[in-house]
DNA sequence: CGATTTTTTTTGAGGCTTGAAATAAAGGGC
DNA sequence: GCCCTTTATTTCAAGCCTCAAAAAAAATCG
């Protein structure tokens, strides 16, 4: 419901606008924004210079570059890169990649380390997580009070509060509650998210024309997950983060899923799925925990040479996908999809199957869906959770207007 | 992404805000308005002074009830009835209910009319639906500048701007402008919303502490629908509005649905589905385009009876309707669901199967969803429709602030 | 009938945005 | 090199809006 405005909510509503806007466009001047928010010239002129003021903006006179003629040259703003830092960690099964973002974005810092959780201790697994990220961040020579966030991206499923891991593919360990590790570690604010909603958040951000009010971005790995955007929100559900596309069911009593169940779509368009039904094992295999890289690749190629058990294997990965979509395109309009990781290498393999489904199901509006690829993820997901740290400190120091005021 | 705010837009919100609490609570006092709003006294003052001068509200000082002691006596503001008036319509196959609402949501005047839409031609149906409103107005005697709002409830689908009427079982027509008829006719706003969707909204409406972040109003009819909030939010997808739940597809290759499809949920759980099963014919029968009143009913006795037949027959649909469930939960976390409509009578002889299908789908904390029952529709749909005209009167009416300043 | 209590209105202050005027900082012309 | 023109930004005064405090209103209680 609508909820009451008090006088400071547009100022702070404001200054928030202007920081996004700067954030987006790199760099900008006072009168552009003015133009492109509908603000006078004149409230423009007093935030920003507030924002200057408290250090995050930077005024970049000289660099206007070529002067466009007559009068006074517009002096730019860009976000200042030293106002705050944020560290980025990506949990993959078996490492820990970790890096140092300025607040203009640009990476500072990235160190990669191996690190085999499915043997671990909660608190072993703690103290690596910890002892990587002080490295890390030492190794960077930057004050620890410039450390203002903390974002975690994960395979898995997270609370919606974004502080534990409930369950995830990388570790036996239930309930990691990794938020109060690094935030009573760290001193700042933590919030862990799950990746396929980290590569959503970035589609949105690298292309909000494409990628704004419905999307799909699936990614096809080891396992099948997705991230959803539906009337511009993300949707992952009450208590867990991260939609569970993958375990949708396909074909009831079908091929065994790493979940325990049968017949879940990634059990057709999972790596390990696509590798066990290629070597003739049969459907009620356990699924293997790790599939050589590269395999899907020749697998693809196999069947780009015609052999017919590795495309009608693509075939049924395009089927399984494809079911799940319609059954998505059944609730809700149909929209654009993407799909991302390297299962994505052997769409062209798996979309005939796909579409086919599509037109048979009753959103007819399905047929047409465009679709595209991004077939390395780890760029996506990195990028995914710098912009959701920054967005943070964005909406944080937005509010301080009224600490600003009183002083 | 954030929007600016300007001056007004504080005092539009703020007025909002205030007409909405005097719409729930029916009766209430300026001091409990600047409680619940967190508002001042002296701001709800001035507003609701206003909102009295421009005839939105009527303090009634004589209505207090019991006194409560020593002290000023509150004033209680109420909606002022006589205000405006809203038309709300509903579309039924062979009906059209005509229903006039005054400000505070009570009835002024309702008349159902028989109308075959069949075999109309579009603009027959035009001159009989206008008709047939005009009549309903001119009889309740209001002035013609009474009528601020026209909501039309209607099974089928509209186009996202709720003008135009895509399809319906009602009628072989499609893209009829309704939507434009009525304004041009009526000199008022007119909004034509899917009967599920109204629903929701009556529920929401009813009690926003149960139905109110995530859940679904299921309407088991001759057709199945569904009204879905996310987020708090309708999802209707961009271009229609109403999910299409009853044709996602639960058995590939199955029982003939009225879509043309093959295998749809409402291929199993509509009335024409259970009476076709339970009349033993073959699942690909053309579906029954009408089915007697009370005849699931029947069923159901049948059922409870012992009937193999007919206790299967419901546990088919509620095979269906379990399988559609859990294919949303695995995007969505599990949420209440409500059946509406008669085939919610056989509710209990369908939740056994319906709840299986959950325990075993891979949405683990689906199998204790709370489930509600209304069987009777109607007053869901005319309440859903109301409260919307209102909604949208009462924000028009937020939003004359500007103009109201100007004078 | 005056004191007390509770609600509502009035008043003055402070914050926010805005249009207009003033100022700043270039390029162009002579 | 100097003044005019042009464009960007800042300053200023005015108008709204909300708020806290004071004043007024309207009961009950003794």
């Amino acid at each position: 419901m609508t909820v009451v405005l008090r006088s400071d909510d547009m100022r702070r509503r404001n200054r928030l606008r202007i920081i996004q806007i700067v954030r987006r466009k790199g760099a900008v001047s006072r009168g552009e924004i003015a133009q492109s928010t509908a603000l006078s010239a004149a409230t423009v002129s007093t935030i920003s210079s507030d924002l200057i003021a408290e250090g995050i903006l930077v005024a970049r006179g000289s660099e206007t570059g070529a002067s466009t003629g007559r009068g006074r040259p517009s002096v730019n703003l860009s976000i200042n890169p030293r106002f705050r830092h944020a560290v980025l960690i990506i949990l993959k099964i078996g490492a820990v990649n970790v890096t140092i973002i300025d607040f203009a974005g640009t990476v500072i810092a990235h160190q990669d380390f191996h690190l085999d959780m499915a043997n671990l201790t909660m608190d072993a697994f703690r103290q690596a997580l910890v002892s990587e990220i002080r490295q890390t961040w030492d190794a960077s020579g930057l004050d620890n009070d410039q450390l203002a966030r903390i974002w975690v991206g994960v395979q898995g499923t997270t609370d919606i509060a974004g502080k534990n891991v409930l369950r995830s593919p990388m570790t036996p360990l239930t309930n990691i509650p990794i938020g109060r590790w690094l935030s009573e570690e760290f001193r700042a604010p933590v919030r862990i998210a799950n990746d396929c909603d980290l590569i959503a958040k970035a589609l949105n951000w690298r292309d909000p024309r494409l990628y704004s009010c419905n999307f799909a971005a699936i990614l096809l790995a080891h396992g099948v997950g997705m991230g959803l955007f539906l009337r511009g929100q993300i949707i992952n559900g009450t208590k867990s983060s991260g939609t569970e596309f993958g375990h949708m069911l396909f074909e009831s009593d079908g091929a065994l899923c790493r979940c325990g169940s049968k017949g879940c779509i990634e059990a057709y368009a999972g790596d390990y799925a696509i590798v066990r039904r290629f070597r003739g094992q049969p459907g009620d295999m356990k699924p293997a925990s790790h599939v050589v890289p590269g395999e899907i690749a020749r697998i693809a190629n196999a069947a780009r040479e015609g052999d017919e058990l590795a495309r009608e294997t693509f075939a049924s990965a395009g089927r399984a996908l494809g079911s799940g979509l319609a059954g998505i395109f059944a609730l809700v309009d149909p929209f654009r999809v993407v799909f991302v990781g390297h299962g994505a290498i052997a769409f062209d393999l798996m979309e005939p199957a796909l579409r086919e489904i599509l037109e048979n199901s009753n959103a007819f509006a399905a047929r047409d869906i465009p679709i595209d690829l991004y077939v390395d993820e780890m760029p996506l997901v990195l990028e995914g959770c710098g912009i959701g740290a920054l967005s943070e400190i964005d909406e944080s120091q937005a509010d301080k207007v009224s600490e600003m005021a009183r002083s």
